[in-house]
RNA sequence: GCGCUUAUAGCUCAGCUGGACAGAGCAUCUCCCUCCUAAGGAGAGGGUCGGACGUUCGAAUCGUCUUAAGCGCGCCA
């Protein structure tokens, strides 16, 4: 038997790679397409490299894929096919699919983990204002930000999640003056909210948790709209932190926009960028169409007042400058505008372009009874996160909003999250797994098998390639930041758990040779399937 | 006007970076619990991959054009 610690598919590049350097073609792994095989009928695995290469053979496709497999190590292969225009179809010994079993168990939460790789990755994600609560398009980016950084840190990065608080904005100036008409109210005096004020409930509540907090008194202060802001601002973001928490999300560092701009750091950037800056009319300008900006963008205006996107640009030096060598920005898809002038605007730091990447995150729809809805039923505000927390439940939500590639749009259908049954695959997917648990408590007393050698059903075998695929899709799924592949493959493994569930009887005291060999697959799958579901941040239930 | 994104089954989406008859899930229609959780399984119908041209042995996938939708283009954040 070869040695497991590979995968397969890797171990039939190099057999495919070999015999192809005894025909005299030099190809690199990466040059070998293996793929699982999506029709039983054309095998295990399948490579396309005769069709490929056959050019360099000067040769129909179909007898150099006859040369190849004259060449190839058969040792773990049952039978070889050619098929089609070239095709090489591979159908494997039993055995050499099911060794990956013993290796599953061995690793168990670890399997699927690739080794440190020593490379530092910022992820910044939600970033909310700290002046109302979040709402779901927060949660989708929350989610997703979320699910990036979980694979990124399975697959070997060292990973650290981000969360910017733009507090020296004018946002905050617009809490802190709400806030005071709102305290003015519930001190039963005349009030009025600034026109461009937060107007929303929430506000109201926190000016009337300041009262009860600070008392009567507080217009009295010398300046009380700083002492608004700063205390509002730190209720609102206490806000935000739980509410991240019941969804599941810790991060690890909060910057302020303020600290960041302290001791002149904005001048001195500006200092640093004067080779690239001109004045146009009274404004600063910084000349990002130099690299890859289709337009120069003010930093500094004619009032001397910095735009956005100037302390913007400090923040990004300033994650660079603690030592990150991937930037990973988790935004909304308004933003695509921005990409490249902040991309220009490190380049002139000598970064190169893709230091920075940015996930674009599209809108959500949240949709009732087939119809839009945008507030909530109970406040007559927008809907937040905590309210979809209660609607819906953290898995669903979690689950549903990672679902989807990032950069299309989401209809969050919430009868089907809130529904328990096997429409919803949030279900779908933690029943396979309580299932799992189900049988392994049932056969505790019985030995478990973790060979594989006496495998053989249908669909033993299907289930089993399906958790060899694992190791691939965490990588893919890391190299793309694409949750929503791990969700598509829990989806998969899945059904393949359910029709081995239904096909394969476990548990057969008359029969405990295949009874502890099915538990062994039974065991590996409830590791793979639950590893795969806390990459998106999902529960594994052992019981439903 | 310029730029970005999207277009695949009635609906919501995959399609592994060019391959073998385009796949799931909902929804519709059949069938399956004397047995480890039926929150499950097996099967059926449903598509000229927005349109046109091109590159290639081979295109949903790459290129150009075109149509439609969303978004961005301010000394806004």
């Amino acid at each position: 038997m070869k040695c497991s610690k590979m995968e397969i598919r890797d171990l039939l590049k190099q057999n495919i790679q070999t015999a192809l350097k005894e025909l005299g073609v030099d190809l690199s792994l990466d040059d070998i397409v293996v793929e699982n095989s999506k029709d039983p009928t054309h095998g295990d695995y399948a490579s396309n490299v005769a069709l490929k290469y056959s050019r360099n053979f000067q040769k129909p496709p179909r007898d150099v894929a006859n040369l190849i497999v004259s060449k190839l190590d058969m040792s773990s292969i049952d039978k070889v096919e050619i098929a089609g225009p070239g095709f090489i179809n591979f159908y494997m010994k039993s055995d050499s699919l099911t060794n990956i079993i013993s290796r599953i168990i061995k690793d168990g939460d670890d399997f699927g983990r690739s080794p440190k790789k020593g490379i530092k990755v910022n992820v910044e994600f939600v970033s909310a204002n700290p002046t109302g609560d979040l709402h779901v398009g927060h949660a989708r980016g929350a989610a997703i930000g979320d699910a990036i950084s979980r694979i990124l840190s399975f697959d070997g990065y060292d990973v650290t999640r981000e969360y910017y608080i733009n507090d020296a904005g004018n946002q905050i100036d617009h809490l802190g003056e709400s806030l005071i008409e709102r305290y003015k109210e519930c001190l039963g005096l005349p009030f009025e909210l600034p026109e461009d004020g937060y107007h929303g409930v929430d506000v109201k509540i926190i000016a009337q948790k300041i009262r009860e907090k600070y008392g009567d008194n507080l217009l009295e202060k010398d300046n009380p709209l700083e002492f608004f802001k700063l205390i509002g601002q730190e209720l609102e973001l206490e806000k935000i932190r739980e509410d991240l928490k019941t969804f599941n999300i810790v991060f690890d560092v909060f910057s302020s926009e303020k600290a960041i701009r302290a001791n002149g750091a904005i001048e001195k950037e500006i200092e640093f960028l004067k080779d690239h800056i001109y004045e146009d009319g009274g404004a600063k300008v910084l000349r990002t169409t130099d690299f890859l900006d289709d337009k120069d963008r003010v930093i500094v205006k004619s009032n001397g007042e910095y735009t956005y996107f100037m302390p913007d640009i400090v923040y990004h030096v300033n994650k660079l400058s603690r030592g990150f060598d991937q930037l990973i920005d988790v935004l909304g898809a308004d933003h695509h505008g921005y990409i490249n002038r902040m991309k220009s605007a490190l380049m002139m730091h000598g970064y190169k372009s893709d230091v920075l990447e940015i996930e674009l995150i599209q809108m959500v729809r949240m949709m009732k009874d087939g119809e839009e809805f945008k507030l909530s039923k109970r406040t007559g505000n927008g809907y937040t996160l905590r309210e979809l927390c209660e609607d819906a439940g953290v898995d669903a939500a979690r689950y549903f909003f990672v679902m989807r590639a990032a950069s299309g749009h989401l209809d969050f259908d919430l009868d089907l999250a809130v529904k328990q049954s096997s429409d919803n695959p949030v279900y779908y997917a933690q029943y396979a797994h309580a299932r799992l648990c189900s049988v392994l408590k049932t056969a505790s007393d019985i030995k478990i098998d973790e060979s594989g050698s006496l495998l053989k059903e249908h669909a033993e075998l299907e289930l089993v390639k399906k958790l060899s695929t694992f190791e691939d899709i965490v990588k893919v799924a890391s190299k793309e930041r694409a949750p929503y592949k791990i969700t598509n493959y829990i989806h998969e493994l899945a059904e393949k758990v359910h029709a081995f569930y239904t096909e394969c009887r476990v548990i057969d005291r008359d029969n405990l040779e295949v009874t502890s060999a099915r538990l062994g697959l039974c065991l590996a799958s409830k590791i793979v399937l639950r590893n795969a579901l806390s990459l998106v941040g999902v529960s594994a239930p052992e019981k439903m």
